[in-house]
DNA sequence: TATTGTTATACTCTATAACTATA
DNA sequence: TATAGTTATAGAGTATAACAATA
């Protein structure tokens, strides 16, 4: 177990997590919910089921989360007006201001993070890297570094 | 969320958690039980706190754990001769000879995900930085890319 | 028949409090 | 009193099967 990759990607997503936990404990917001807002956000009008697969969440458990959401009325599931077996869904005009003091915080994350890092260089490559394990990485956006062999 | 440490770290940590399941199936191992018989090895006769704590197992969930390694006749407990309150903890011979086994497994597991990250470089590039999350970066071990800022 | 959301359920991991036997 | 191991238990997160409404 001389390098033990999954070992070390598990205790520093701990790390990670913990610090989210943290700076997000204001606004009582885990980072599955984090996650759910920012997509919403970013593309509002999708599919519980297209949310939940993004994430990797199986849609069974996704239906308590969205719950959730949407008794702090942060976001709502409307009736699908083409397939009305589905549930689009959206932000409230609450969500919406919330999704902006989340994205304050989110950046106070971040930095902390990319300074433990030591630099947005080393942050951009570890993304880089994850990428890779995750069969992610794209040619095109290597660095140098990564391209030499 | 456009970088997303966090949740980058999460999903690669189950990719290579599942690979690794995958490669030690044969074994019916999980990789909380194969660091454990790691450390045992390398370092016999620690009490179960300190494997434990290494770990980062609450020594109440490390019972049930050692039990099954126990019972599959790997490993054992010995009442401490100093401290009589303590198990110092120790392979047996079937032990030493599964660790073996266990060992042959991981390189086939660890050869994968290094060819995964596109070569050894980068997977000292990715244990650098994760060891820099973790806080345990060592400056004399940093490479020349890591240093330049 | 297949799909979307839902419920119920089970299994793993993790966290805490309280017990026992030693110190 | 404090500590090592243990037990019991509760809470997350995750996985599957089955159901109702709709396609």
């Amino acid at each position: 177990m001389a390098t033990a990759i999954g070992h070390k990607l598990r205790r520093a997503q701990l790390l990670v997590f913990q610090d989210f936990h943290e700076t997000f404990a204001p606004l009582k917001l885990r980072p599955t919910e984090f996650a759910v807002l920012t997509l919403i956000s970013a593309d509002p009008g999708q599919k519980q089921t297209e949310i939940a697969e993004q994430l990797g969440i199986k849609r069974a458990n996704f239906v308590a989360l969205m719950d959730c959401l949407e008794n702090r009325g942060l976001a709502e599931r409307r009736k699908g007006d083409i397939d009305r077996r589905s549930h689009s869904l959206h932000l409230t005009e609450k969500g919406k201001a919330f999704v902006g003091q989340m994205t304050r915080l989110w950046q106070q994350h971040e930095t902390r993070m990319v300074k433990q890092l030591g630099g947005e260089e080393n942050r951009d490559m570890l993304i880089q890297l994850l990428d890779r394990v995750l069969g992610m990485c794209d040619a095109a956006t290597q660095t140098r570094h990564l391209e030499r062999r």
